[in-house]
DNA sequence: ATTGCTATTACACCCAGGTGCAATTGTAAG
DNA sequence: CTTACAATTGCACCTGGGTGTAATAGCAAT
């Protein structure tokens, strides 16, 4: 189902804020944090207010158009069909690694099993050095 | 080594502020919020500005003197000696399990294995539905 | 094409965390 | 016990993300 479909179904309507917004997002082949967002929205559309894009972004989010992560300190939107993924990102050289989340799928058993606990590990975006880092640092 | 010899031989200044900040955070048993160092710290000794602490906690961090978590939208500090662990905190009633780091060192394995990527797992605090609101829940 | 109702917008304002800077203070050396 | 100097403080101000609200605009029914 199409983003702006599953929005009317839900009574919600289609400003052009909204379709732009939702352009921008699904055009994009990548992540992008709010603050891109917010320029690319405010080039294209001089004065649409920034929490207007929060809102909206969170209203994504909410109809599953969009998913959020938190990256060390900004948030980070992305598109559902890049696929369920987690990201590690170099906080040495910044650069970007898709993570396979089957990785996770034994810890999230251990601490249901050990803690009953179901942990919520969709789109975990991790930091830490990656290998060219280490190895310049050793 | 204590905290105020550690700062002491990296050239800091042991000013009252400090103290009062250090005795604060090595009193407590579990973590604490900054907003609620920040209370704390207020009530025995008014006038202390908020960037102070701020700026206190992070260079206590560097120093290796407290540890800080992002727990979703805050940060939250707490005593190496409290030991090395995660923490899970339910989104539902908020509750807060301690979990050991141990069951982490597998995904941290194949992290390095697959991607050569060293993933800093440190005071990890994760967010999902402990047992009791799932079950509420159902 | 109007109307009416509800969702949405822009705005003003809030909050946590953080920075640059001039004035102040801890502390080591004399 | 001074002095000197760097470290620290409080302040003003900034930033990202977010909320309440009156005014506005989509959209469905007429």
């Amino acid at each position: 189902m199409s983003c702006s479909t599953t929005l009317k179904a839900k009574g919600l309507k289609l400003t052009p804020q909204r379709r732009l917004i939702v352009d921008i997002i699904h055009d994009a082949g990548t992540y992008f944090t709010a603050d891109k967002i917010i320029a690319y929205v405010q080039a294209r559309m001089p004065g649409v207010h920034k929490s207007t894009i929060y809102r909206t972004l969170e209203i994504l989010e909410d109809a599953g158009c969009v998913y959020k992560s938190e990256l060390s300190d900004h948030q980070v939107y992305h598109h559902p069909e890049e696929g369920y993924h987690h990201h590690l990102v170099c906080s040495k050289c910044g650069k970007t690694i898709e993570c396979d989340e089957d990785l996770f799928l034994p810890v999230e058993r251990s601490l249901m099993e050990k803690y009953g606990f179901h942990v919520n590990f969709k789109h975990l975006v991790m930091s830490g050095l990656c290998q060219e880092c280490r190895e310049k640092d050793h």
